[in-house]
DNA sequence: GACGATGCGGAGCGCGCGTTCCGGTGGTCA
DNA sequence: TGACCACCGGAACGCGCGCTCCGCATCGTC
């Protein structure tokens, strides 16, 4: 990997660039031909770094998620848990439905792309989050950490049915609170 | 249409039987060859009937959505509209998830589905459910049947990613009601 | 500068699927 | 019952895409 041809490298970061971009914009269903001719290489030297189209995709989204956790990690000693809880939620959705790669791979049923590293460690990260905020009494306490991740899913389908609707995420936001689960509880509980 | 021949209207029946099953079990992706086996004919017979896979597609679709559409119309002179939305909206969220090809002509881009005649009638009834939940103060007040219609794809993706979480969708009923909308103004207004 | 190793490009292969075409079959009606 | 023709089945076509293969170019080394 350190020992590569120089051209070998520049040619492998420059399929790396292109996949970010195409795969941003349209999601797995490029082409993988499209990723070469951005990349101005052949389809063949794609297959030379990366042994199929999905190693490539997982490559280009685990490192964004790895951000998206780095992110998370950086406010889990934040004040206000609350606040910070519901901030990055609805920045991480408002970043994610900006791309398309990013929508694909987590709405991928069964949730692959969080079974390897930096998967596991949003995962971790968005848990600790949560929690903080829940402890702190700022959102119902009937969550764990997969739901959360099901509804930033779900969200994300809203984005993109309805895309610019800000006021569509507020409705979740405010299912959130833990004075709305007291609401739906009281309202069961006659 | 009227003057087929016996066994045209025959097949043309089992076609649309076979479809609705295999198009409810995959949605979208099901082979065309594999409806025609299914329904017991060849592939020429298909399009005999239909012009094209997105035209049986669509046949399918528009029918069962004309199912939730008199659904919905039964409920519109019901007292206590609250309850009845609320009740309307998590059995057509519930329904639709267990059937792949609503999740897909739903979720589908722009929402062509709507735009042929049994999509605006559910869309026409649907948006009068929510008018009367809003005007009887059940539910919160600044949202349209677009708003409505984007929440129910965001809440089939929410489902086919954590299939059977029941709790997930009250999030978002609570997020409806016109408490947390009360509660999120007052947090926004300091 | 020459030579082996390494990487490159892009034509080509295989496959799956939507769609079409046509020779034969069997329903319909006189 | 016989003949006509609407209809049927399924083989075949075109296309797009993931992936492979190999002759050629380029890099690193002596």
């Amino acid at each position: 990997m350190e020992k590569m041809r120089a051209d070998a490298r520049r040619n492998r970061a420059k399929v790396l660039a292109a996949a970010e971009e195409a795969f941003a914009l349209d999601g797995l269903a490029v082409p993988l031909d499209d990723i070469a001719r951005l990349a101005g290489v052949g389809a063949g030297t794609v297959y030379r770094h990366f042994p199929s189209k999905e190693a490539l995709f997982q490559a280009v989204v685990l490192e964004r998620i790895g951000q998206f956790a780095e992110e998370a990690r950086a406010l889990a000693t934040a004040d206000r848990p609350g606040e910070v809880f519901f901030d990055y939620f609805v920045r991480v959705i408002k970043q994610a439905s900006l791309n398309r790669a990013i929508c694909d791979a987590l709405a991928e049923s069964g949730g692959h792309a969080f079974k390897a590293g930096a998967g596991e460690e949003f995962r971790a990260a968005l848990a600790e989050l949560l929690a903080r905020a829940q402890a702190a009494g700022a959102v119902r306490p009937d969550l764990d950490g997969d739901d959360l991740r099901a509804l930033i899913v779900g969200c994300l389908a809203v984005e993109r049915y309805a895309p610019g609707s800000r006021h569509l995420v507020r409705v979740v936001v405010d299912g959130l609170r833990a004075s709305s689960h007291a609401a739906s509880a009281a309202a069961t509980t006659p």
